[in-house]
DNA sequence: TTCATTTTTTAACAAATGTAAAAGGTGGGC
DNA sequence: GCCCACCTTTTACATTTGTTAAAAAATGAA
């Protein structure tokens, strides 16, 4: 296993003592496309690492699912409140795509982190680059026009925009699926 | 200053070994209503928390500035890509009344964070602690009418309501002034 | 392929929010 | 107290986005 986290990214500032500790604890996983792997208003008790696929996180409201996240190769994936606070979360999280993952119980984890100062720091960073992003994301969504969001995202993430059904992506965006159909005609 | 700090809520769960370290690095500091104390496009070298007073943080966009972020008691205050990236943020930090703080150097608390792992786990608690509150803004934008959203910050955040100009809540809100006056006019 | 299902687009209309300008309110400094 | 600057509300109109429904296009399974 050690082996293995050696070449996925969010592993490289680690060092090999620290990547070994980690590696005690991790176990590859696959799921295929339409898996719902953390639910809503559970305690989800895992922590994973996107590998290879797509998912989306989505909460339910009364008459809409709305996507506020998307995970690709390299993405973390965990309920936030099941992490943070050990409390049920709001999102779901679905795969769109057959994935393959590195999954740690969250337990697990947090052992690590008060175990291995080096860890926790490296725990830290994950959260604080998740931070900045979902900060610059509700920034944005007053700064800029719908058009210019969906043009952003296209420009960032073309492989999503290939990959994931475009209602998902108008949902993340902020409209509905008919105005984001009117910005992708021109109109 | 140790014994300042004992009393300061974010510092709770910290043990007395670890204030006394933290203690050996912050200052008290005071600034006047309407200090900027953290540009944009600056490295900013301080971290502060909030002690008494109101900020708010914004960015500047062509014809507006738009308000992201309120601080009261309690909060932490710092320029985001100063602390996480080393970089420039796009942030000011404004003080909305004269206000009392904690200061320390970022380079202080990183030195901190990687020499005493209780310290770590703290910084990456307020991490995930911003990260959470962030991310429910976000949604709401999505799940919420301007209207709620408002309700929403009214119950939530009386004290703001009193203390902070309308046309910041409202960009807050990311609604236009006069969007909000129509919502609290009740029309 | 063909059929059924789902996704995306289009259309017409309604509702919410934005823009610009004016009027009214508030508070600080002289 | 008065004046000035700034903040808030109001009005009228423009624009964007949402809603609903239907048609068209794409997808996937047998």
């Amino acid at each position: 296993m050690y082996q293995q986290l050696k070449h996925i990214d969010i592993f490289k500032s680690l060092s090999n003592d620290a990547l070994i500790e980690i590696s005690k604890h991790v176990l590859g996983v696959t799921y295929p496309k339409g898996t719902i792997l953390i639910h809503a208003d559970k305690i989800e008790p895992y922590f994973y690492i996107l590998q290879s696929g797509v998912a989306r996180a989505y909460s339910d409201g009364e008459n809409q699912q709305i996507t506020f996240w998307f995970g690709e190769s390299g993405s973390v994936l965990f309920s936030f409140n099941s992490y943070i606070n050990n409390k049920p979360g709001y999102e779901n999280i679905e795969l769109l795509e057959d994935c393959a993952l590195i999954q740690i119980k969250l337990a697990d984890l947090f052992n690590l982190y008060h175990a291995n100062i080096e860890i926790a720091n490296w725990g830290r960073k994950i959260a604080e680059q998740e931070l900045i992003a979902t900060e610059r994301r509700l920034i944005d969504r007053s700064f800029k026009g719908a058009a210019e969001r969906y043009q952003d995202f296209s420009n960032h993430s073309p492989s999503l925009l290939k990959r994931v059904a475009l209602k998902h992506i108008a949902s993340y965006l902020g409209v509905t699926q008919v105005t984001l159909s009117r910005i992708r005609g021109g109109k």
